[in-house]
DNA sequence: CGATTATATATAATATTCCTATACATAAGG
DNA sequence: CCTTATGTATAGGAATATTATATATAATCG
């Protein structure tokens, strides 16, 4: 796994980029990052909540309560029109955190 | 220039990789950071020298007292023989950051 | 000749974002 | 019955960046 400090601030990108495909609730959220990232980026639950109540405060996503099959409650979240239009200059930032790390030679070309 | 969120975790590889050509001191460290990365990524000074004292700390670098040609009294750092056996995990670990990013499709592949 | 910019280091107060630990609640499997 | 999985939630703390401030000197510009 990656560790905590290098890791920080890649939640929101994260959490942005698995709800563009579709809505979800944060158990999952947190369990499509790790699987997707094949374990190398994993959050904890108790960062990804309070992460996902900023998000929504800044309207990029919008949460609803559900009812799962079974029965549980939980509350499920989607990206909104603002969210969606945040993702294209956070990509662009981080493409641009990589080219300048590369120019520093921190990280290799590859 | 790349927004502090985004960029935090980044001035712990950025300062090794810079040192790696050579000793410098801390106001000089911030300017190469700034210019190799054309702008791109800039940090204050103030973030700065409490990195380069937790370094040193550390044992990853070692600083000297030096006076530059016009009689400047300078804290000129250099890596130690650990900081240079910290690099190499260090940019496998962010290389490992960037591709989990692009599986989450969170940034480009260029 | 005075003001600003550049050089150089240093600390205090604050913000953000992650962590561990804890709490609650239910279902499924061994 | 006990553990693991599913779910959400908050408290307390750590790490790393910010702005603001302080000190001190040299060079440059109007």
């Amino acid at each position: 796994m990656i560790a905590s400090g290098i890791k920080r601030g890649t939640a929101e990108l994260a959490v942005l980029s698995v709800l563009e495909s579709g809505a979800l609730h944060g158990y999952e959220i947190a369990r499509r990052i790790e699987r997707q990232t094949k374990g190398s980026l994993r959050f904890t639950l108790a960062a990804l909540y309070p992460m996902l109540y900023r998000m929504e405060k800044h309207r990029w996503i919008r949460g609803e309560w559900e009812t799962s099959p079974i029965g549980r409650r939980r509350r499920c979240y989607r990206l909104t029109h603002a969210g969606k239009k945040k993702l294209a200059p956070l990509r662009r930032e981080w493409s641009e955190l990589f080219a300048a790390l590369r120019r520093l030679e921190g990280v290799s070309n590859a």
